[in-house]
DNA sequence: CTTGACTCTGTACTTGGGTACGGAGTTTAA
DNA sequence: TTAAACTCCGTACCCAAGTACAGAGTCAAG
């Protein structure tokens, strides 16, 4: 009936992921061991794809395996819930460009004064960072 | 003659950092070991404190350990090094703004999806991470 | 003089997200 | 049929930047 079997190495690479990873999310419980036959090696469903496919994604927003973890256990009707992860997340990544920014300005000044410095003598950068 | 000697920690309270961390930042190469007189407790040199303020300074402009201490290696002579350090960090550090902020237009994306859905069911945060 | 605070060394543990390995069993293609 | 490729499980390892702890020695205050 069915042709090949969807087995572990034909997921990981459909998903583009490795082997290992998918066994490590079964680990920690991200996507579901699937029911194993007498040679027990592990059969997937199709559905696992879409699984992976929602992991990575949130995975590229920032959500960590935890926190993917949590989405997946809200069903679309926890609508609530959801939102604030979403807007929890979203206020991280704010702060945090917000701190990258500050660095970008100070380093910013750092290489100004490091230009205004036509000699390359006596480093300012160096100093700067020494400086009391 | 001196007052109290600068044990670690004295160098840690006085630099708001723990004494095992001192111990690290020595284990890594990153701070001298200091001359250990006849109990072995180590003394520490009044410099020590500039050193771990140069180092706390270029941890928040994200700097690594392993940066810092290749900052460290370089004097005041070597500009140039010191310039392409910080250029390069400055690059790495443009390029995560970046990426952050792709996160955060997707996000805002699907918190206006859900602030468009009044009666909150069927969340289009998760059907959207859920598409094929 | 004793008690508590401090210090020493060395090792193990932590977090997050995997990756690698060993040894054994299974399946598949030539 | 036999060799390659695949799978299983469990455990250990990787990175960074520390943190924790055990067990022993030392120092300072009352």
């Amino acid at each position: 009936m069915s042709a090949k079997p969807l087995t572990i190495s034909r997921v990981a690479s459909t998903a583009g992921i490795g082997v290992e990873t998918i066994r490590y999310y079964q680990r920690i419980g991200l996507i579901d061991e699937p029911a194993k036959p007498a040679n027990g090696y592990r059969v997937y469903d199709e559905s696992v794809l879409a699984r992976l496919k929602f992991i990575q994604r949130a995975k590229e927003l920032g959500f960590t395996l935890a926190e993917i973890r949590e989405l997946l256990s809200l069903d679309s009707t926890a609508c609530e819930q959801t939102r604030e992860l979403a807007q929890r997340k979203q206020a991280i990544i704010q702060q945090k460009i917000t701190d990258l920014q500050a660095m970008a300005a100070v380093l910013d000044e750092l290489l100004k004064a490091c230009h205004a410095n036509p000699d390359h003598s006596g480093c300012p950068i160096i100093e700067i960072l020494s400086s009391d």
